[in-house]
DNA sequence: CTGGACCTACTACATATCTAGTATATACTA
DNA sequence: TAGTATATACTAGATATGTAGTAGGTCCAG
């Protein structure tokens, strides 16, 4: 059952699903991140490619097929984003961060919001170190 | 000439070379970040390939050949990062931070390095404020 | 009830990725 | 100098990925 990795064009289609919930392959092609356009048929067989993997579910609706992410965002990409720090930052997590923030056009909002995530893992991080399981 | 982006596998081998320096085939196939054992042609090969590619060189030695990344870790993986920020993520960083941190076990140590950044992130986004080109 | 619009299933195929073998050159060792 | 260890170049092939076409079903407008 271990769900598979997705590959590039599988995760955009992730990240649509994630960001406006449910949809149809209609609406995913029509969302997708990178601003490419592709044959709806294309969109269609990478999905039912990704229903195979069990990276999505679909419920058959009047018009058309609805699919939906069977994994929560965490949890497929924390492990991917663990492989990357280790694999192309020598495992530096800051690094990473550094590169997250570099060059992207973080706004100030942002930089406010990154912060409170910060914080918010300086908690659980001291709190862990009292050691409930 | 457009440097072409990185495969898992070849990030790897550019992951070594970052963090060892100039390194032979050898050298590289001891250290992948992943405990992977892979034939050593096999990473010959690849790194043949990332030549081609343009995203290493090489100097013939004594010995053996000594290669070297061609380009420095943010300028391959900062245009990576971004385009993972945009597809998977929603476009949000913060968001990104969040799986980073979470689940990956980042100690304290590399929190406060963490801060760190941050904070020289913050303090050139305020000097951009100003706006000196 | 018929023609178009739209949907899914299935198939096909080019390219990339990962893997490793074979052949051959080079260098150190005894 | 003969033999072994090690390196590179080249080749090969399995699998994954991205792309799209064709066939056939369903539903609604007229």
């Amino acid at each position: 059952m271990a769900k598979q990795r997705p590959s590039e064009l599988e995760l955009q289609v992730l990240g649509v699903l994630w960001d406006r919930g449910p949809s149809t392959v209609r609406a995913v092609r029509e969302a997708m991140p990178d601003g490419k356009d592709r044959a709806y048929t294309t969109i269609l067989s990478v999905m039912q490619g990704m229903e195979r993997k069990g990276l999505v579910g679909h419920t058959p609706q009047r018009q058309a097929h609805v699919y939906h992410a069977t994994a929560r965002r965490e949890q497929v990409l924390e492990p991917m984003l663990r492989d990357l720090v280790r694999n192309a930052f020598g495992g530096s997590a800051a690094r990473a961060l550094q590169c997250l923030l570099g060059g992207s056009g973080v706004g100030a909002g942002e930089l406010d919001e990154i912060r409170r995530v910060i914080d918010e893992a300086d908690r659980e991080q001291t709190e862990g170190q009292g050691g409930q399981p």
